[in-house]
DNA sequence: AATGAATGAGGATTCATTCAT
DNA sequence: GATGAATGAATCCTCATTCAT
């Protein structure tokens, strides 16, 4: 039953496949054979299609990186207000797409990938070096000549706070996680406060 | 040419060898035969002490967590001045033997193997919880009523400065990480202020 | 963009590009897929023209020794003098389509072929016993009796001199290969012996 | 039941049933599993002991040419006739370990590996090297300044045979093939001509 | 006529683990 | 105490081949 223009349903259910299974297992032992079956195909086609498992790995990282880009840009582009872009930066980062139980083992295992794999450290470092900026800007308002400084503790901050839900026993809970960030940052620097 | 009371030195230098080989790895994926090569004996000899490969990770972590937490002790141990201790509870996160780049890499897949391996997880669980109860002790003076979620936040950034150093393209910095993670609870409570 | 009437040329693309693969990879480690890239079409249509991969080196070998037959036909029929016959049939062995390096590689893979399968070795004996034959009918003018005998060591040495050529690490020279046959046949054989 | 001291005999094994494997198949398609097997024992035994089937493979062509240089050696050192040399010669090329229907299969496909693999083309080169300057000496009393190009020939026409005997239907036979071969160095190079 | 889609079968290689010595 | 020997199970990947379009 093989059916023309198949090829990005393919490689959309494979890139689907590995976060879950990576989120699944927790960590990148994941086998080529269980990702595609769960995308419901053969391991030769997944082959077929990205050539190698690393290729693979390494588009579902781009995938989510990509996908979470998006949701920055989205939140970013509902206001001027750089109180209103701080908090959407925060919000973002623990919820939507990439806060799932799923995702957040994704994650974290992204960094461990980055370890060995050169492409996969070039799309993180970039991932951190947008985040960073928009954390800098957005807090330049309120944060004056601090901005810098703060704007690399807050990313590490989520950073850290990511790893803890990532490893609770209980779901990840966004919501949560961002008030958590919010309510540090406002002690740390308080609006008006520039 | 077996020696008797081997048994420790054997373990010993297996354990080492496992932090160094996923050190230098950057994730678990290392073999027993690695590990035994760099620890001078034979993979048997390794299943021989440890009984499995879970085991001699297991074993790695523990370790790893055991020194960790001497350091806290010992840092402790030298001054009743909550300010003094905080600033200790800091420095030794980013400190001493875990906090080169071989360190920082085993430590960051320890986190992934708590995903998978309840045993792992539940140590990951003591440290975080005594390093709670730590930071809180010493933010008391400081922060009054606010100790509780400062503790938190503190906790998780040092977990996130961590990750970001583990990534840095350079050799870990200590004494920056330090700085960082100090300048970030000034802020956030200044001296003197409860 | 299918036209009719492409059959014919695709089978000789196909048997062209199994010839070039053979004697690119010296040897019959060649995938289908490679072959039709080389061809200019997809896998699926290779098959479709010679319903599988045997059928395809099979083709490929007959085309080779019908080329060389053709040629030796040719040569054959420039003259009725024995002596020129024989070192035509000599020179054509080494010259034209067949002796480039190419060839070279793909004339002693069809050799390995031909234990493998049944059809290979009968054309391989057919070729065989043609040459024999040319050669028998060559030598009988100088040779007399002992034409037999020496048609069999001619081709034996032919063949012989192949293999040292397909394996000589410069380009094989048809030149210098003609030379060394005829030398030995002359001393073997000197003119106006019989 | 693992008894000290195998290497040595587990390699034998592996090298004896690579050679017969190849022979058997009629080419170098030959799986780990079938030689593996045919040694007695386990694939990864196989691969423990030597690397790579490439290894393999390589390891089962110096044995051969091995085998055949020690032969070659023995027959020499039987007499100082030169006459004799070069009939003994001829009969080893055709006689002894690698003329048995396995042995000339092989031989015929390592021919065809050193096209692929540089560190074979080096060993069938040293063979042929050492085999024309063996040529050479012992022709040198009977042919004088022909040596050089007889030497070549008779090389050229000893692969050609042994080609020949590879493809014929029945078994090689060495006798005849030795008997051909002095026949035909007789006619070119009677003896006491020089 | 032509091909993208799809897969089953197989093959090299790795590795944790066991066992006899 | 220590290790070489040994393997079963897995894993990535390749490839000839088929099929619907």
């Amino acid at each position: 039953m093989p059916r023309v223009g198949m090829e990005p349903i393919r490689r959309d259910a494979l890139i689907t496949a590995t976060i879950s299974e990576i989120g699944q297992a927790g960590s990148l032992d994941v086998t080529v054979g269980q990702i595609a079956r769960r995308a419901g195909m053969s391991p030769a086609l997944a082959h077929h299609y990205f050539g190698s498992k690393d290729a693979i790995f390494l588009a579902a990282m781009r995938h989510v990186l990509t996908v979470f880009g998006a949701e920055v840009r989205g939140a970013l582009a509902a206001t001027d207000c750089p109180e209103a872009r701080l908090h959407a930066l925060v919000r973002v980062s623990f919820g939507g797409e990439n806060f799932r139980r799923e995702g957040v083992a994704a994650w974290l295992n992204f960094y461990v990938m980055a370890q060995r794999d050169p492409q996969a450290a070039r799309l993180l470092r970039l991932y951190q070096g947008r985040m960073r900026s928009n954390l800098r800007h957005a807090l330049r308002a309120r944060g004056g000549a601090r901005a810098v400084p703060l704007a690399e503790a807050l990313a590490a901050m989520i950073d850290g706070v990511y790893l803890r839900e990532a490893l609770g026993a209980g779901q990840p809970e966004g919501a949560r996680a961002s008030a958590q960030i919010m309510g540090w940052l406002d002690a740390a620097l308080p609006m008006g406060r520039a």
